[in-house]
DNA sequence: ATTCCACAGGAAACAGTGGTCC
DNA sequence: GGACCACTGTTTCCTGTGGAAT
């Protein structure tokens, strides 16, 4: 091997190593101390808290904010100040995490619940399974856990406002009423964190007056926010002059414009930098940030397209080759392409359904149209390249010969 | 004013799967 | 081993919708 090509080799490598010198920074779920700017909202949960605290009583508490607004880095952080700060009066604070979409219905919210308590470790009989019990067993026995050890819990709800879409108030009322009886030996505190400020309407007024005792909504972060943001964390992982200001400011400016998403704005960050690094470029300008904005919004489509269903799939090809875009054409069209690969096609409710669930994940875009006499439908036309849609059916066996007819 | 079209979309039920309990 | 439970994806049934046609 060539000293040259040596050379070059180390040089490249010592570059990478002088343009990022934190990575850690460039993570989205990372946030350091201070650096989410929330002064205000911090003071307001700790508040509640020491409130609790010194009442040994429930404080219960909704905090509302569009994604990448900080709720849940926020909560966290002061949930982690909390903790210590009892520990040190010798009160033991137990905290549950869970993330209600992740979780996605009232069972295994339950179950992480337990999980994050460590029941199934600490007891033999009484366990939370992961299948097999009712809700309302699950449920006793979290409690009765809680009761006989005479615990102050804190179970942090993100995403709440999906668990209650999905299955009802049923565990929140359960955990409200359960604890007046719980009031003389702990306390449980709810924290439920929520993208949507209505959810609130669909909950049992019991559950409302109870969680609602303290509101905190998070404003969108405003492009100076971000930008804030942006400088402080550039300052930590990058070297100096890495970044200019013209492409901290049109990160800014993309991310705000998406309601003030912080984590879209340190995500764009972050790819740009992979981009400059794989190019061996020492600087990052707005180019690369336009650069990375592409790569995420093809990334994105192409995983979710990559790993849909094959009926999914064949709606997509369907609406690409629908002329007026309406349901009944783009079923039609459907329906034969699954014939043409001896695939039983499904119903037009579901087909209906899998339209709106494209149409949320910004695949396709859907506009209902009043025809009058000639009906009502949906107008509906995909909005990824269909080349991003080629490549993502390529591997797909079933798409061999359907995939022809993107040509 | 009424009818009618072509759906949208909610609610309930169902089938199949994978689990626990007694 | 049968009863029971939860979950997912789907079907079936049904009501609602708004404007052109009658």
């Amino acid at each position: 091997m060539s000293d040259d090509l040596l050379n070059n080799i180390f040089d490249n490598a010592v570059k990478g190593i002088q343009l990022i010198k934190n990575r850690k920074m460039l993570t989205i779920d990372y946030v350091p101390d201070k650096l989410f700017f929330r002064e205000e909202e911090t003071t307001t949960i700790a508040q509640t808290l020491s409130v609790a605290l010194k009442g040994s009583r429930p404080s219960n508490l909704l905090l509302f904010g569009k994604p990448g607004t900080g709720k849940t880095a926020v909560v966290k952080n002061v949930i982690k100040k909390f903790k210590e700060k009892s520990a040190s009066l010798g009160i033991e604070i137990t905290v549950t995490f869970v993330n209600a979409k992740l979780a996605n219905t009232a069972y295994k919210v339950l179950y992480e619940i337990a999980e994050e308590m460590s029941i199934n470790k600490l007891e033999t009989r009484n366990q939370v399974y992961f299948t097999g019990l009712s809700l309302g067993e699950a449920t006793n026995r979290i409690l009765d856990f809680i009761k006989k050890r005479k615990l102050h819990v804190i179970f942090i709800i993100d995403e709440i406002d999906s668990l209650v879409d999905k299955n009802g108030d049923d565990i929140l009322y359960n955990f409200t009423r359960a604890n007046e009886q719980f009031l003389d030996s702990g306390f449980i505190t709810l924290i439920g964190v929520s993208n949507s400020l209505t959810f609130k309407d669909k909950l049992d007024p019991r559950v409302r007056s109870s969680l609602s005792e303290e509101e905190i909504v998070f404003n969108p972060y405003k492009i100076i926010q971000l930008q804030k943001i942006l400088k402080e964390r550039v300052k930590l992982a990058f070297c100096e002059n890495v970044v200019t200001d013209g492409a901290i400011n049109l990160c800014a400016a993309i991310a705000g414009k998406d309601n003030g998403d912080a984590r879209k704005a340190i995500d764009l960050l972050r790819v740009a930098s992979e981009i400059a690094e794989r190019d061996k470029v020492s600087q990052i300008d707005e180019k690369f940030i336009r650069l990375a904005q592409n790569k995420i919004e093809k990334d994105t489509n192409f995983e979710i397209v990559k790993n849909s269903t094959t009926h999914t799939k064949i709606v997509l090809l369907a609406i690409t080759k629908s002329k007026n875009g309406n349901t009944g054409e783009v079923y039609e069209i459907y329906s034969k392409y699954c014939k043409s690969i001896d695939n039983e096609p499904l119903t037009q409710r579901r087909i209906t359904q899998i339209i709106s669930e494209l149409d949320q994940l910004g695949l396709v875009s859907s506009n209902i149209v009043n025809q009058g006499r000639y009906g009502r439908s949906q107008k509906i036309r995909i909005t990824i390249p269909i080349n991003t849609l080629k490549e993502s059916l390529k591997d797909d066996p079933l798409f061999v010969t359907l995939i022809n007819i993107l040509d």
